[in-house]
DNA sequence: CTACACTTCAAACGGACGTTTGATTGAGCA
DNA sequence: TGCTCAATCAAACGTCCGTTTGAAGTGTAG
C-alpha cells in the first residue's frame, strides 16, 4: 500500500516504462503549478493532463506535496549546481570575489537558462504558496546556496555589519523573486523590452544596491534621512 | 436574496449594530488570511473565529472574494492616502523631488505604521495568491499610486530610459514585498535587529539601487560584465 | 398593532477535493 | 507454465468547500 520505497528503477522496466509515466506526471504538475499555483491545482487536473490514472500519481509520488517536491527539485538542482560551480570558481582564485562577481554568479545562471525554461516561473510561484507548503521546500532546496553566497558577500564587504549584508542580500532575493513571479516585464510597459533584459537590469540594480562602492557607509544605523 | 445593495448604513442601526458584526468578520478574515493565505482559509474558519453565522458573512460581503476585497481595502486605503499626501507635498515645492525623497515618501509610510499593524503581512500575503484572485485586487488598489510614483521617478531621473526606471521601481516593489512577506527579518539572522530597521535598510538599498548618483550610466544596455 | 426591512440562524445543497481500495494487467524469471 | 510483483485502472471513501435556502428574530415606520 505505501508508495514504492525507491521510485528509481531497481530492475529493468516493466510493462510500459514507468519512468515515462513519472515524467509525464511531473511535466503536467509543473505546468499546472505554474499556471494556477499549488493549492489551486488538483491531483485530478494533473492526472488528466498527464493522461494518467489518478491513483498512479499517488502511487509514484506518495502525496500531492511529494509530487510538488519532486517537480521542484527536478528543476532547481541544476540551477543550484551552476550557481555553486560559479561560486567555487570565484573562490578558487587568489583574490577574493567582488560584489559584482558574486551577484553575477548568483543571478547570471537564471539569465542563461533556456528561454523556455519553466524554472523561473516555478520558483516565483512557490514563494507565494502558504507557508506550510512553501517554507520547507524553499528551506530544503535553497538554504545551502543562500548561506554560501551570504558568507562570500560578507568577505566582499568587510566594512558592512553582518546583519546589513543579510538584509541587502534578502532584498536582492526579493527583487529576483518579484521579477520571476511576473512572467514578463512590469506593468503597462511602454517600449518593447528584451525579456532577458530584466535580469541584466537586476544585476546592475543589485550591485549598486548592495554596495555602491562610492559610499561605503555600511553601518547598522541608517544613512541620511530625507 | 442578493446581498444588500449598499452595506453602508442607510438608516439607524437595527438590532445589535450590524457594523460591529461586519468588523468582527473583517478582523477574523484578515487574521486568517495573514496566517494561512486566502485559498487556504475557508469561510467556516472565518465565521467561527468571528463568532458569527456562516451565512452572515455571505450576507454582508456577497462572496469570499468580496470579503477579501473589503478586508484588503480597509487597510490599504490609509496607506495609499499617506503615500499620495507625501508625494503631493513633494511635488508642490518649486524644486522637483529627488530619488531619495521619492523612495522615502513611498516606503516611510510602511515604517511609520503601528508596529501591530496587519497591513504589511496582508500585502505580503496577497502577492502570493493565485493570479485570478490577487491581480485584480492589486491592480485596483495599487495601480494609481504606483503610476504616480513611477512618473515622478522618471522626472527625477531624466537621463534614465523610461523602461529602466520601470524595471528599477519594479525591483524596489519586489524587495518591499519580500520584506513584508517574511514577517520578521531574514533567515537565521545572527544579532538581534530592530524590526523597523528592515524598512530603513530597504530605503537605503532602494536609493542606491535605483540611481547611484555617482554612476548615472542609466542606459538600456547593461553595464560592465563580470 | 400591523407591516416591513434588516439581520441572524440552522440546515442543507451539489460539487470538488486528497486519498484509498481491490482487482487487473503484463513483463521478468524459474 | 506458473509465480511474482511493479504498474495501472475504475470506483469509491469521507471530508470540506462556497453558497443558498427559508424560517425566525428584531427593531423602526406608518
Amino acid at each position: 500500500m505505501p508508495p514504492p520505497p525507491t521510485p528509481l528503477r531497481t530492475r529493468s522496466p516493466r510493462r510500459s516504462d514507468s519512468r515515462e509515466t513519472q515524467t509525464r506526471i511531473l511535466d503536467a504538475a509543473e505546468a499546472l503549478f505554474i499556471e494556477q499555483g499549488f493549492v489551486a491545482t488538483s491531483m485530478r487536473m494533473i492526472a488528466g493532463r498527464a493522461r494518467v490514472n489518478l491513483a498512479a500519481a499517488h502511487y509514484h509520488f506518495g502525496s500531492k506535496e511529494g509530487l510538488l517536491g519532486a517537480a521542484f527539485h527536478r528543476r532547481v538542482e541544476p540551477l543550484n549546481a551552476t550557481r555553486l560551480e560559479a561560486l567555487d570558481a570565484l573562490e578558487a582564485r587568489q583574490t577574493s570575489p567582488t560584489v559584482r562577481e558574486l551577484m553575477h554568479a548568483f543571478l547570471e545562471p537564471l539569465a542563461s537558462l533556456d528561454p523556455e525554461s519553466s524554472l523561473p516561473r516555478l520558483v516565483g510561484r512557490l514563494y507565494g504558496e502558504p507557508d506550510s507548503v512553501a517554507r520547507p521546500l524553499l528551506e530544503r532546496e535553497f538554504s545551502e546556496v543562500a548561506e554560501r553566497f551570504y558568507l562570500a558577500l560578507r568577505i566582499a564587504l568587510p566594512h558592512c555589519a553582518p546583519e546589513v549584508v543579510r538584509w541587502r542580500f534578502h532584498f536582492v532575493v526579493g527583487s529576483m523573486i518579484h521579477l520571476l513571479s511576473f512572467e514578463k516585464p512590469p506593468v503597462p510597459l511602454e517600449p518593447s523590452v528584451d525579456p532577458k533584459d530584466g535580469l541584466q537590469q537586476l544585476i546592475e540594480f543589485a550591485v549598486h544596491g548592495i554596495a555602491s562602492e562610492q559610499t561605503p557607509d555600511c553601518v547598522s544605523t541608517l544613512g541620511p534621512q530625507s
